[in-house]
DNA sequence: CCACCGTGTTTGCATTTGCAAGCAGAGTGG
DNA sequence: CCACTCTGCTTGCAAATGCAAACACGGTGG
């Protein structure tokens, strides 16, 4: 494998350590990691689960997300639109509550978006089996599926959307060549 | 209990999927992973790492960091000033100019808290990398692909805030988290 | 009835993470 | 000179991830 190279995490990590002047061994203690792990990542040649990078986040006091996209994790330019982040920065609304919302949201988000290519096309004869599609993306009927466990969404309204199925062409690529 | 709770993590995913009406083997397919293991995802019986957590929210097209939210992994607390979100927000700046505002801004939170106690700490006379300002010089490349060995430390100014912490723990033991 | 296609699940195995223990130097000073 | 402490790095090894293949169950229809 040769571990070419994981992305600049390691380098990243190095860094913000040696600029924070602190020794590889407080750091890992600090973030509850092996000195030699530690090592390892910023050398490159571990690549570190999520945890560890939190818990290293943690240990160099800097934010998570500064790590994660350093690590090419949350690069997906997500759709940053201000909503979510008025959400998510909003500290007026409890936990549960801003979740909600962001479901909501983001479930709007995916209806739009799988509305918008041609209609029809997998509603086409060839049966796609496993899709049937009840009602479509346009009619967008609230209240057509029995939702199994409805823990995270119970709003009281009774509009809650419902995203329409994907008509994700059954690409049997299961092996992903990466890295 | 052999199996550490892992959180709804599981349970937030099939959740969404069964919500996008997607089965578990088109949702495996378009996020890269193979069935078996989603399923086993979502039973919370596996603990996924991020790239997979990150694949999976890239099939499900959800944020990123909601599953991370839900993972535990970042704690969605960090953001709590809306200068950060208004950084992450704005759509005018390049990832990397993004990136160097965040740092810097970290950079002075850090600061901030660990000058706690006795001070003259950061007069030490130690070259803070990411505090410094980019100036009016900033590049406008539209390239927003975060080069591996391009670090943010690009420390030319003197006459920026520096921030060193020097936090007092001295080495403290490795902890292990039994596991 | 049984082949076929869908659903999700279980079973072994290769690969990897992540750690405890030990190694190689650089200071410091008794 | 050697003991002590610091720095980071290398070495095996337990445990976990993650996958391919096979399993169990349900519906269609030939």
């Amino acid at each position: 494998m040769a571990l070419p190279k994981v992305g600049s995490i390691g380098e990243y990590i190095r860094e913000q350590r040696t600029q924070a002047k602190i020794s590889l061994r407080q750091l890992a203690a600090s973030a509850g990691v092996s000195n030699p792990y530690l090592s390892q990542i910023e050398r490159g040649l571990r690549k570190p689960s999520a945890e560890i990078l939190n818990q290293i986040a943690k240990g160099l006091q800097i934010s998570s997300q500064a790590l994660y996209v350093q690590a090419g994790l949350i690069e997906d330019r997500e759709p940053d639109s201000d909503v979510l982040t008025a959400i998510r920065a909003d500290r007026n609304i409890t936990e549960r509550q801003r979740q909600v919302l962001i479901d909501i949201y983001e479930s709007f988000r995916k209806e739009n978006r799988s509305e918008t290519p041609a209609e029809g096309a997998w509603t086409t004869g060839d049966a796609h089996p496993a899709a049937e599609s009840p009602g479509g993306g346009t009619d967008s009927s609230p209240d057509d599926t029995p939702s199994p466990e409805d823990r995270v969404t119970t709003p009281e309204d009774g509009g809650s959307p419902k995203a329409a199925a994907k008509p994700k062409t059954s690409n049997r690529k299961t092996r992903r060549t990466d890295q």
